[in-house]
DNA sequence: CCGAATCCTACAGGATACTG
DNA sequence: CAGTATCCTGTAGGATTCGG
């Protein structure tokens, strides 16, 4: 952890925070490592919207953790282990997934077909992060 | 959120990784530190999906953003900060936040009212994760 | 086996009016 | 000011059918 910088209560130091008089409580410490959340563009090209917006639907990250699991799985397989998954959703959500750069496809010009998808390293560079959200999940 | 319930597929012992012969890739390699991530339960309680799910709407994250910024903010500011927004999704989302812990509503009772806004220490911890967020999507 | 095409429903999100 | 109460629309997600 790094050293938490209170903010003292004297006026003066750079203050981008409204406080009215009687106020009891201060604003929360903002480690310089949050920084740049409030840096960023403000309107809908926030990293971390896309980020999420990337992974928060009904499949993908269990897509994501199964691949990331199990390597390579072929379309149907996966299909069966996401149990309930239609398969209209499925092909979409790999679709986008695959446009992300999170997923991998590759298809074989065989008679059955053959598809396989896996994880692809930006998911896996993505992982600790779930991790971590893991953890931040568990602690409330 | 609406799940059809099937059948439980039950194949078995089954090797956690499929590998075919021939197979020019293996998986992706996994640190100890995301192995948490498939050992969570696998249906719908998995806590990652739950953190995702909370702040995973078009206005959640500009909110706590905003409150983690600027402290203390009362609802009417707070719409205009956040451009566009509609009173009525405004309030169910601090109503969603508020229960989910991540921020923290005070009302006086006076006339006109006052509801003081303000984001929790529970979104504080939040923040260093969103920000490793950020700068993975500024990677891809 | 891997989808594309179609149809359908539930719900998130927005517009507007009204209240304490 | 800080909400509720309605009404409305777009879309995510599901069921089913058809095709290469």
């Amino acid at each position: 952890m790094r050293a938490t910088r209170r903010r003292p209560r004297n006026p003066g130091s750079r203050a981008p925070v409204v406080i009215r008089e009687g106020d009891l409580m201060t604003p929360l410490e903002l480690p310089d490592a949050v920084a740049t959340l409030f840096a960023s563009p403000p309107p809908d090209d926030c990293p971390v919207q896309r980020a999420i917006d990337q992974i928060a639907d009904k499949w993908k990250l269990r897509i994501l953790l199964a691949l990331s699991r199990d390597g390579v799985v072929r379309f149907r397989e996966l299909q069966r282990r996401l149990d309930g998954v239609s398969q209209k959703v499925l092909t979409s959500a790999l679709r986008e997934l695959e446009r992300d750069g999170l997923v991998t496809r590759t298809a074989y010009a065989e008679i059955p077909p053959r598809v396989e998808y896996r994880a692809s390293e930006r998911c896996a560079s993505l992982l600790p992060i779930l991790a971590q959200l893991q953890e931040w999940a568990s602690r409330g």
